[in-house]
Formats: C-alpha cells, structure tokens, sequence
RNA sequence: GGCUCCAUAGUUCAACGGAUAGAACGGGGGUUUCCUAAACUUCAAAUCUGGGUUCGAUUCCCGGUGGAGCCA
C-alpha cells in the first residue's frame, strides 16, 4: 500500500504525500520552477488537519496566479488513496490533509515489527569523527564541559542509529601552559597525602595556587610595584623543560595525565559515556615540527612578526592563524591541524564534527580555511553551543573558580531524585531506588542540555539544572513506567500484540500520529544538530500518551479495542525508551 | 575599533518565511472507589524599537537600543 524505501521500510508520511502532491503536480501539466520541492510539513494546528503543504501558495508565486484556485484545481487532483482523506483548501492556498485511521493502523502495525522504529538507515552513509568533551588535565571537570559532553554524545548515538560509522575522541587537553604552573607547583609543595587521596582535588589546589601567585604578581607588574615575575617565568621554565623532553618533569606529567584521566574516568561512567578514542593533545606533539615545515615549505604558512602564520584565503587582513609563536612554541592551531590530518588520513573520516562552544567559532573558520587549503579533503563542521553564565551574566571564568565541579552537580542530582522516589515510592527495594534515582538525576541534567536550543546562552542555576518537573526527564520516564505497569498486568497467556487494529478515539489517533513522527524527526536532528527537536519531539509523544493513558482504559477494554490500546502502549514503550536511550537517559521499571 | 551571536508571557525555553506565536515553571479553578496523581483538565499572561522585502515576517535585509563573546 505505502511505497518503501531502500531497506523495505515505508516512507513517512510527509514524503508519501509530497511524493503524491508532486506527482499530481505533473499530471495537471505544470512545470515546476528550479528548486521547487511539494514540502509537506506537520500542520501548524491539529484543527486544520495532520500535514499541511503550501506548495500551491509558492507555485502559484512563480506562476503568477491565483493562489487559492491553483491549491484547489491541486487538491482535487492528489491522489490520496489509502493515505488520506479528501484534502481540504484553506486560508491564502493551504492544502490539508487528515491521516485516515486505516493508514495509522497500518502503520502502528510496521512501527512494531521494526527494531528501527521506522527509521530507514541513511542512503549516504559517512565516516564520522566527533570531538567532544575534552577537558583539561589536571583541572576539574566543571558545568562548562557538560554542553560539549552531552551534546556531543547525544550526537554520537543518532548518528550511528541512523547508520553512519561513528568514530568519539575525546581530545583531552593534556600538554597546554597550564603544566608549567603544575610542574612548578609540584616541585614546589606538592602533598604527597593528599594527591593519594584525592588526586584531581590536590592537582587543582596546585595549579590555582601558582596561578593566583602568578597573576598577582603580574598585577604589580603593571602597577609598577615590582620589576619581574619570578613565578611566571620559573612555570615558563619548566614548561620549556617539559618539551625539550627532560626525564622528571616528563615522569610528573606522565603522572598527572594517568591520575587524571582516572579521575575522569569516573564521570563518564556516571554520565554512561563513553569514547572510541582518548588521542590528547600530546598525542600529535611529535609530528608539529614536521607539519609545520611543510607547511612553509609549501607556501602556505609564512613569517609575520616572528611568527609562522597562515592568513585566511578569503580576508587576508584578519588576525593569522599563528601555527608557530615567536618564541618557537606551538599552540591550539598547530596541534589542530595535526590533529584533523590524523582523522583524515587515519581514519579515512568523511566528515569531522566539533562540538565545541561558540566563542571558539573564529578559530574553527581558520582551522577549516587552513586544512582546506593544505589539501586535506572532508565536510568539517563547528557544532557551536552557547555558554552557561554566571548569576552575573558573565561566563563563568574557569581560573577564578567560581564554576561549580560537574561531578557535584551530578551526585546532587541523584540525591534530589533519591528523596522523590523515597517519598512517592517507599516500597521499592534500596537497589531498586538507587537505581532509578540514578536514572531520573542523571537524565535530568541531559535532558536539560538536550531539551532547548543549543546556542542559547543561560544563567547557571541549580534548580533549573536538577529540575524533575514539567518538560524534563522523568516526565518522559513516567510515562515509559506506565505503559510497563501495564504489561505487568497481563495474565502472561495472551500475547500482548495482535491486529488488526482499530483506531477510534481522539486520543488514540493522535498518539499513533505521533508515534509515526519519530522517523521524521531522528533524521532531521542531524540536518542543523538540534538534539532538541528530539527532545520536543519526545515531551510531545509523552503528553499524547499520557492524555491517551487518562482518557482510554487499556486493561478494562475488550476485544480489538484492547488489542489496539496495547499495541499503542508497546510502540510508546519503545519509541520512548529508543527515544531517551538517543540522548543517552535510561529508562526504568519502576518509579 | 573590526567581526560574531543573542533579545518572545512574571520566570525558563519552543516555533523549515505560513493560518488564532506553542510549552514548562510559577499563579487561579477542577479531576483519585478505575492500568502508578512524578499524571490529567481548565483560565489569565509575550514577539526590544524604527524602517524595508513579501500575498504573508518572531524568522530574511538595513538602522537604533540592550546583553554576551571573539580578534588586535
């Protein structure tokens, strides 16, 4: 009855209709203008249909004609047969149309037979390298990082479900100038006890403390209450030393670098997030000389100031990309480029993806021009994100400390969710709690990520992270929890699925529209990289099921209205719990 | 100084150039002998400002105002 796809699954109904509105299009003999595409999108309002197209409205633009003739001279030519019913012509040349409750009941029907969900693997599939995360060595992991962290996983797992070849690397920023200050301040006075006990705590008292140090007395420096700055050049020395390569200070780092990705280690598992790749910044340090005289030698990169720099193909006035300082060292850019070449060329990527936050947008414009005009061929994307601000609407300033550590935020969650489960379900056992609250905490924080737009800068504030209601995790979870109670319930003789169905109550015709959305709306996440339309999407789906659940009794139905109100809570169970595995929230039983 | 991003109910967020701008929280009303009320239902409440393009602008363009960022 639907025309199929590729791998045998049927085409969603927006391109079954635009594929009819095009062809009656034909039929009536127009030509259609360069460009020209029938969209059929989701209606704007439920009152005026499922889908709508404006097609006619565009159309009649190039044509130069009567809009609201041209819609209905079309209407009346589409061929709707087993999709919908008679379209209808509304306002300046809308055309609508209403699902008939056949094809949504050959659809929930399809929708359960497919692990997939309905969700046709890509025709153009990709090898994909994401860079996300990357934090800093020896600094503590804070709310900054959990936009790239989130964001960047959430990626991850779409992209490999709609069938690309996913590669995660998470880039660790492990040779920066910050081991200057750590290798000087553990030399200096480092607690052998506390690093033991708790390593990234003391590493992080090390650094702040020489920094601090630093910085006052470049501070008098400026004021003229002093000639030098002792502590920034002895972090400087070191520094030097470390990459000349001397043997203690390569030792301490090699110290930090295994003590902290430990401790990193355990905030991934808490977030149930993990990498293909840890290829740091050290990592390409021996390859920068070489790259660097390459690039010379081709002409690319040349002497400005002292420094070997690359000016943007296309504005050659804007600041350079330096890829070696006038004091020899190399910094983001040089590592970068050795870094996507890695990708390229290892890996045999296609397609580089940073999800990294928008002030680093220049650097990327010129990393992009640079690698371009290298040679290196691939689709590189700068997945931008704004920042999280401080209450004074500032970003929050990582040095100054007063961003708050994730893991914090991440132990706060479960606990806000641990005492909602001991007060709604005190019955549950320990595990069983522990468990859940792990699921409802940590889901929180993603959703909240995930669920709006991510170049919206925010105010940090610990309520609006650990929400648990309204459009937020567990609201999503909730209703997963209801549609299981409901199979808990079955006898365990009859089978639990069984069509044909039959849809008619308002409640349920919308729930099985929306259900059929999830294959539209997983692919267009990755078009603009908005996992939140996924998550709209699945509060959407989440409200229809729970409207649906409070107005049609599944278990006191009989017959086929029984059948099919089951068969509607199965698809909600697994689109919800595929929906929320996307974003990486767990689902639970219980709760 | 140059460039980039942002401005929507009291608050936090949505809205491929489409119809009467949609939610959540907060506020007001209602729903529990019935599959988990972490739910449902209902009411009030918003596009910073001035132009332009368009049949149609929160969306695109230009100028203000306000906020954030990047570069030197």
């Amino acid at each position: 009855m639907f025309n199929v796809c590729q791998s045998g699954r049927p085409m969603t109904f927006p391109q079954l209709l635009q594929q009819r509105v095009a062809a009656a299009l034909t039929g009536l003999g127009h030509t259609l203008p360069e460009g020209f595409t029938a969209a059929v999108d989701p209606a704007a309002d439920p009152r005026f249909g499922d889908y709508q197209t404006n097609a006619a409205m565009v159309l009649a633009k190039a044509l130069k004609t009567n809009p609201r003739a041209l819609a209905t001279e079309l209407a009346g030519a589409i061929d709707i047969t087993g999709l919908s019913a008679t379209p209808t012509v509304a306002g300046p040349g809308f055309i609508n149309f209403a699902i008939t409750a056949e094809a949504l009941q050959t659809r929930l029907d399809s929708l359960l037979a497919d692990e997939k969900l309905g969700i046709a693997p890509t025709e153009n599939p990709r090898t994909i390298v994401i860079d996300f995360s990357a934090p800093n060595v020896a600094k503590q992991m804070h709310v900054g990082h959990i936009r790239s962290t989130i964001i960047g996983d959430c990626l991850a797992r779409i992209a490999r479900f709609v069938g690309h070849r996913v590669i995660t690397d998470n880039h660790i920023g492990d040779w920066g100038t910050q081991f200057g200050m750590v290798l000087y301040g553990w030399k200096r006075d480092l607690n052998e006890a506390a690093l033991l006990s708790d390593p990234i705590r003391e590493l992080l008292r090390i650094y702040k403390a020489v920094n601090a140090e630093s910085k006052a007395q470049e501070d008098e420096l400026k004021a003229g209450d002093r000639p030098d700055t002792p502590v920034r050049d002895a972090c400087r020395a070191e520094l030097v030393k470390l990459q000349a390569g001397d043997p203690e200070n390569l030792a301490i780092w090699r110290r930090c670098v295994d003590l902290s990705l430990s401790g990193l280690a355990v905030v991934y598992n808490k977030l149930d997030i993990a990498f293909d790749h840890y290829l740091g910044e050290s990592f390409y340090n021996d390859r920068l000389p070489s790259l660097v005289a390459e690039l010379e030698a081709s002409g690319l990169a040349r002497e400005s100031n002292g420094a070997l720099c690359i000016f943007m193909d296309d504005s050659p006035d804007a600041a350079p990309f330096i890829i070696r300082k006038r004091d020899g060292g190399y910094g983001y850019a040089t590592t970068d480029l050795a870094t996507v070449e890695h990708r390229l060329r290892v890996w045999q990527a296609t397609d580089v993806w940073y999800v990294v936050g928008a002030p680093q947008a220049y650097h990327f414009q010129q990393l992009f021009d640079a690698t371009r005009r290298w040679g290196l061929q691939g689709r590189f994307q700068h997945i931008a994100f704004g920042s999280i601000l401080g209450p004074d609407g500032a970003m929050m300033k990582t040095r100054s400390g007063e961003s708050v550590g994730l893991m914090e935020v991440l132990e706060e969650a479960e606990e806000r969710a641990l005492a909602v489960v001991e007060e709604k379900n005190p019955d549950l056992t320990g595990d069983e709690k522990a468990e859940i609250a792990r699921a409802v905490g940590i889901g929180a924080v993603k959703y909240t990520e995930l669920s709006q737009h991510r170049l919206t800068d925010y105010k940090f504030s610990w309520d609006r992270m650990l929400a648990l209601q309204g459009n937020t995790a567990p609201y999503l979870q909730y209703s997963y929890v209801r549609t299981r109670s409901i199979f808990r319930k079955l006898d365990g003789t009859e089978p639990a699925l069984a069509g044909p169905y039959l849809i008619t109550e308002d409640q349920e015709r919308w729930l099985a529209l929306t259900l059929s959305r999830f294959a539209e709306v997983v692919p267009a996440v990755l078009e603009d990289f908005r996992p939140n339309l996924l998550a709209t999407y699945l509060f959407t789906l989440a409200q229809a099921f729970h409207s649906f659940f409070e107005a049609c009794p599944v278990l006191r139905a009989e017959g086929q209205v029984r059948a099919t109100r089951l068969a509607l809570c199965e698809a909600t169970s697994r689109v919800l719990k595929t929906g929320l595995g996307l974003m990486g929230i767990r689902t639970t039983e219980r709760m």
